[in-house]
DNA sequence: ACATAATGTAAAATAAACTATACATGAAGT
DNA sequence: ACTTCATGTATAGTTTATTTTACATTATGT
């Protein structure tokens, strides 16, 4: 258990961005499709190196992704 | 194996922000010394929600204390 | 009706992050 | 000389992230 309190942008993003499919995402970065599953339904944190790799792919920076308890982005 | 990517300055920080020990820095962010012996040697890198703590007690964005590669910074 | 592609879900196995414990070293103070 | 404190190092154990495999569902196209 320990709840996550990281939540993530991801399932947005991958819209906005060129219409990435859930595979797509999981090849760039180079993770299994389960992975972006799992992040996209906030079953964990990705490892910060993961994260950073997410971020890169959308030419975004990180903590625009990625967020700390609550969202408070628009 | 699987060398880490990840680099961080929060052995620089510990000094520039009030002294900190690395103990003092552990309790504040909730874990214990071994891990942050481990990160400011590089041998793994935080999961995100760690990285994320560390930042806040700093005060900075994630990204001014962790980045992905070659450290860019000044 | 059939095939294909995207997604959802689930569970067992491996890898990586993190803890707990323990001991060693060097510096600083008394 | 002794104690205390910060740090270094090591290793076994637990927890969490990630992989692998597998099957189900819904939508789209032919």
């Amino acid at each position: 258990m320990g709840k996550n309190l990281v939540g993530n942008h991801i399932r947005k993003l991958r819209f906005n961005h060129d219409e990435l499919t859930q595979q797509q995402l999981a090849d760039k970065v180079g993770v299994t499709r389960q992975t972006i599953v799992a992040l996209e339904k906030g079953n964990y944190s990705p490892s910060l190196e993961l994260a950073f790799r997410i971020a890169h792919t959308f030419n975004l920076p990180l903590e625009e992704i990625f967020y700390y308890g609550e969202d408070t982005k628009q």
